[in-house]
RNA sequence: CUGUUGGUCUCCCGCGACGUUAGGUUGUGAAUCUGGUCAGGCCCGGGAGGGAGCAGCCACAGCAGCUGACACGUGCGCCGGGAAUCGCUGGCAGGGU
């Protein structure tokens, strides 16, 4: 995400890094392209302009002039910056209301709310042990309701059912009696996609956030439409009090300039972004650790939090045990690992949030990828128990079977032979560290991995 | 010597015992050369869709254990019934010397 942004910036932050000594200058000059930088990325112009002049300042403060490395220090006010304009800390929700606790989501046509919504009853749920109910108040839109019930059978959350002959309030009405009556936590309100310049369709949602008076209001935008999401953001919010923002398609947008933009421009944190399709793709929004990774400093924060999260903390302990009590490391723990790693949404996404890694090009990322271990997964699928166990067994003829019941070729059969042959060399020397020596020991080789210890 | 009556021997029938088999049952269950269902991966197709198919699972073959026939078998039983025999052996009755 935020690939050109990134990019530009990197390069330009690149160049200073490195200099023992800064002139007015040369921060003029970096400053200069920064804010090229910036505009590229469509932030919006004041936003632009107060963060390079704050950057100025500070930058020709006395502290980076006397700082021993102050190049690395104006990478750091560069940073601060960034966290500043995109709001500090990290606002969650305030659920703390009398439940059910309502939170509405309002938006333009096509911004992804009915996906926010269900990813966000996914999280409530599974993050934080909410019992949460959604409703659709989208009576306009074809087969809305239809998809939010879909939806909401896949994250497990109960839906409260609608139809499109009801009138929105009255569907919010009911919904809201339900969850009291059902003793939800929280309450979940999609409505549906307008334009701010439809004074009938705002007239409706205004109704509507009078009629169950949500303790959260979220914008859902997307980011791919610049600093005009800040905009409509704006344009909402005299219509409707905002609580918040949920940039949506993030993982698409290569520029960054809605995430920028929205808070300096509406005053409205950002709550969550959507960073995918599938469900569990919303990551609560960090600004420290989102300037950390337009910066190409990484996200490891955010990598660990996912990790312990995302990672099968019973099988990942089960493996430890096993490993010390000296049992094998199987081709079965192999196929396990890899299908958590494909759980974390696969190496490109690690890779993201990995320091150092955006200037390893698109093209590499894409062949250590996602494809290829799947391939491996497949092959190691194709085997028997025994085979699995004991690999030492697969000879010429099962090879071939497990070739072709796998669509690939016995060259790869062999290849993954080998590299489960060296992964289970590495497992016998982490033999007794347990998991943290083990996690310790995969981080040091990350960076140079390609050829390393890990099978990509 | 004759008659008679047992035993033995021989044969038949029954019962029993033992063995075997069909069947039942439980376990196990072929890497691949068994069947079904086929996740994943693969293939064809622009797509809609198709296709082959490994592992797994289910089943079947196989194997092992138990059970085991109103089915078959038995150099078996000193078990019952019958026939036959008078070869061997015992009892009883009558006659002769």
């Amino acid at each position: 995400m935020f690939q050109n942004l990134s990019d530009r910036l990197g390069d330009v932050l690149h160049k200073v890094r490195g200099q023992g000594r800064i002139t007015e200058a040369n921060v003029k000059e970096t400053l200069r392209e920064v804010r090229m930088a910036l505009l590229e990325a469509d932030v919006a112009l004041p936003v632009v302009k107060t963060f390079v002049d704050q950057v100025r300042e500070k930058a020709l403060g006395e502290a980076v002039m006397k700082s021993l490395t102050p190049g690395q220090a104006l990478v750091k006010i560069v940073h601060d910056e960034l966290v500043a304009v995109m709001g500090e800390a990290n606002e969650g929700l305030d659920l703390a209301a009398q439940p059910p606790a309502v939170v509405m989501v309002a938006g333009l046509q096509g911004s992804g709310k009915t996906t926010s919504v269900a990813k966000l009853a996914r999280l409530l749920k599974e993050r934080d042990r909410k019992k949460v109910m959604v409703v659709s108040c989208d009576v306009y839109r074809p087969a809305a309701i239809d998809q939010l019930k879909t939806l909401a059978a896949g994250v497990g959350v109960d839906f409260h059912p609608s139809n499109a002959m009801q009138r929105p309030v009255a569907i919010a009405q009911g919904a809201l009696e339900a969850a009291r009556k059902g003793f939800y936590d929280v309450l979940l309100v999609d409505t549906a996609g307008r334009l701010h310049v439809d004074e009938q369709m705002m007239d409706e949602i205004r109704e509507l956030h009078a009629a169950v008076r949500p303790v959260e209001t979220l914008f859902v935008v997307d980011a791919m439409t610049g600093q005009d999401a800040a905009n409509t953001a704006r344009a909402f919010d005299q219509a409707l009090p905002l609580t918040g923002v949920i940039l949506t398609k993030t993982d698409g947008d290569a520029r960054g300039g809605a995430a920028l933009s929205i808070r300096q421009i509406t005053g409205k944190p950002i709550k969550f972004l959507g960073v995918g399709e599938k469900t569990d793709a919303l990551e609560p929004f960090h600004p420290d650790r989102v300037a950390s990774r337009i910066l190409g400093m990484g996200d490891v924060l955010s990598l660990v939090e996912e990790v312990t999260q995302k990672v099968d903390r019973k099988k990942a302990e089960r493996l430890a045990k096993k490993l010390q009590k000296g049992q094998g490391f199987t081709l079965e723990d192999f196929k396990e690992q890899m299908e958590q790693m494909q759980r974390m949404g696969g190496m490109a996404s690690l890779m993201d949030k990995l320091p150092g890694m955006n200037k390893v090009p698109d093209a590499v990322k894409a062949q250590m990828g996602d494809r290829e271990t799947r391939r491996l997964i497949a092959i190691i699928n194709s085997m028997t128990p025994k085979e699995r166990e004991f690999p030492g067994i697969i000879k010429g003829s099962r090879k071939k079977r497990i070739a072709a019941g796998s669509g690939t070729q016995v060259q790869d059969v062999n290849k993954l032979l080998k590299q489960f042959m060296q992964m289970q060399k590495m497992m016998k020397k982490m033999k007794g560290g347990g998991l943290e020596k083990m996690m310790r020991g995969m981080k040091g080789r990350f960076p140079g991995m390609p050829g390393g210890g890990l099978p990509f």
